[in-house]
DNA sequence: CGACCCCTCGCTATTTTGGGGGAGGGTTAA
DNA sequence: TTAACCCTCCCCCAAAATAGCGAGGGGTCG
């Protein structure tokens, strides 16, 4: 059985909100999980949410200006990688409140969230909730977290697809070799590296180096690497 | 006979890194496997590594730097679900030579290797070395991958709460000059600008860049920059 | 007190990048 | 059929970053 390829399948079906909606609802059955959440905030501060919480929780969520003081929310705001509920700082007092109240709301007691750092500035979160003790939790995410990750993509993708996300003006997508060559700067590789890793000449390399800076208006290596990076052209 | 349990059983009676090193030499004779590696890299570039291969290869991949050209590590840094070895790019001349070194050390030929990403970009990476034909491979996989998955995991988890204790000492964390740097690096500013904007000396900005270079264990700035941004170390 | 880190600054090579040209052949969509 | 990309490769030369050394003063912690 190929979940994913199955999700993959699945989600390619979905051309509005509320497939995509419904799809998030399958893919919490499928995943067996407790709740799960796609979170997204594009560039001029618009948002939208596709999510399985109760609704009266969703609307306490937005009516108290949770994502204030929600952890999940301001540690992924800074996070590049998947994060662990269980190693946010939950110690202040609103989040030990928040954390009752969620509780209360039917949340599990595990969760890991993925940051997802789109195009132009939009920014996505999708947070998988689970109910089980610590054992449980860690058999499930060695086992089912890899899928999670590619599926969490896969999903900011398609709403950013449905949303018809209007063409990039002044940032147009990078080419195939300009992304390698970017992640692989970003691996720390030089030139030379990376040429004999792509196999292609250094001068070749060059040209997706100075390509992908122009297109991203960068001044130099470094910075367009770091452009690539918060704007999730590239992923390390 | 359940394996796995005995392992998680003897697993959680480790406490030192020795008991877990010695965990790995025992789970290397238990699943009947030519090599076991653990291999983990934290956020601030800070390495651990338990395996079994001969210490003169382990000195002489350390000393030659060998995980900038090990396929193995290439191709795990930007994957998320377990590899096979046979599946990864050997083409390159460096790692026809690379691969020529290791069987000289006594590698097998078949492996695969499990990529698992941590709290606060911690990364690590389980391989699993075995010497035989391609038949008996795909039956061991068959047989054994899914245990050594999720003990992939616990290792993991153990090691990850064993360097939790105090005995390897604290993470060095950047400076905040250090932060400084990186940040207006990642801007795209070169030293002299930095240095007019610190309003400090670009000798003495080198110092900040190489040193944060060091901590993060990074190759280059534009490195440095990537793993700064990706582990949340700096906010652009 | 020593050890260790932080901040500050300097020197001389050497290596790596960057700027600005050029070229040819391939695909894709207006 | 153009135009607009994309991939590939080459040249020369200047600018920038890095390696490998050095130095001193300040703070903290055991």
């Amino acid at each position: 059985m190929n979940r994913l390829v199955d999700m993959q399948d699945a989600l390619s079906q979905a051309t509005t909100l509320e497939e995509f909606q419904t799809f998030v609802e399958n893919l919490r059955d499928v995943y067996d999980l407790e709740h799960l959440v796609y979170h997204s905030v594009n560039s001029t501060g618009g948002q939208y949410a596709a999510l399985t919480y109760k609704p009266d929780w969703v609307e306490r969520y937005i009516e108290q200006d949770y994502a204030r003081i929600d952890p999940v929310v301001q540690g992924c705001y800074r996070q590049f990688q998947p994060i662990e509920w269980k190693t946010l700082d939950w110690s202040a007092k609103a989040s030990r409140a928040f954390l009752g109240e969620a509780g209360e709301a039917g949340l599990g007691n595990q969760g890991f969230s993925v940051p997802i750092r789109g195009p132009s500035g939009q920014f996505a979160l999708v947070s998988v909730n689970h109910k089980c003790n610590d054992e449980m939790w860690a058999s499930f995410t060695s086992e089912r977290a890899a899928d999670l990750l590619l599926i969490s993509h896969y999903l900011n993708e398609k709403a950013l697809q449905i949303e018809g996300n209007p063409h990039r003006g002044p940032t147009r997508s990078l080419s195939p070799r300009e992304k390698d060559t970017l992640t692989l700067l970003a691996t720390g590789a030089n030139r030379a590296n990376i040429a004999e890793t792509l196999k292609i000449s250094e001068s070749t390399l060059r040209v997706y180096i100075e390509s992908a800076r122009f297109k991203l208006g960068a001044a130099n290596t470094t910075h367009a690497v770091a452009m690539a990076l918060t704007h999730g052209l590239i992923v390390v």
